[in-house]
DNA sequence: CTAATTCTTGACTAAAATAGTCGGGAATAG
DNA sequence: CTATTCCCGACTATTTTAGTCAAGAATTAG
């Protein structure tokens, strides 16, 4: 799992397209516009989302992208997933030289959070983001402390 | 909030340091050969995390570093932070350019999940990371969907 | 005191990832 | 036919990441 700003880049425009996208297609160009990503850029992008079957393209006058599935359908791990394309093969993969176990423990440990992470995001779809604050109701303590994440 | 390889060298070795580090401090060097990292990088992972007040040193021979405070006290978002330094000055920030506030709402829809994935791992300390598996107990469906994430 | 250790700092570099450009295509609606 | 739009590959600039190097300061063991 990777977080940068090119999974930044995706979400964004994934929910331009849910937002502006009825039932015509959306243009990357109006994409492009609306949130000023570079054109080309986006062509890459969309380009991974395709082939993640996220989106579905139309060409042609009036073409453009469309969501392959309904909004509540579409989870951000999704997305990120598809752009970042994180093979993530860990470097002390194979090679045997984990001496005592010690590196390849750190190691588990590290993949089981990316892991959680991984599947917390897998709980918020774009619907959710379209839903605005909130995506996720959430109990609060009074403290302040956040007590519980409730999900699903 | 960033998730690359930085982010996971600096939790790998603040984990290495929690488990082996007892009354004693751990030296870099100890550090760079267990967990096969550049030493020099080390250093510079650990500027920053003693400048994020995580980590305290002490030179000389039989120096090092050592936690600043209980492993039950530090979680990995503090770790990550420290290292990543995410500046995060979005893009539309203050510029006036978001046209009909379309760029400013989706902008602010991925700051608040940003902001989500960020609480969550505040909530994982090096102490949980210790437990080994499952750092937060969850309870799972009997379809296998991740049902309740309980945290805290 | 001396010498070995270890952190501390800053400048520098190589490699990779990111963000963006360019140009030519192929499909298709009007 | 023609304008629009996706599609694709190669190329480039910038930034980030990971690592190197060298000099120096503190401190402890002997």
């Amino acid at each position: 799992m990777k977080l940068t700003t090119r999974g930044r880049y995706a979400v964004t425009a994934m929910l331009d397209l849910a937002i502006n996208g009825g039932s015509r297609p959306v243009s990357l160009a109006d994409i492009s516009g609306r949130q000023e990503i570079s054109l080309s850029y986006l062509e890459q992008l969309f380009a991974k989302l395709r082939r993640g079957k996220l989106v579905v393209s139309a060409r042609g006058p009036g073409g453009g992208y469309r969501l392959a599935r309904s909004r509540t359908e579409i989870f951000v791990a999704q997305i990120i997933d598809a752009v970042d394309e994180s093979v993530d093969v860990t470097n002390c993969q194979g090679k045997g030289n984990c001496h005592q176990g010690e590196t390849c423990l750190t190691h588990h440990l590290w993949e089981d959070l990316s892991g959680q992470i991984h599947e917390f995001l897998s709980q918020i779809s774009l619907g959710d983001l379209m839903a605005k604050r909130d995506p996720r109701q959430r109990s609060v303590r009074a403290d302040g402390m956040l007590q519980t994440l409730s999900v699903r």
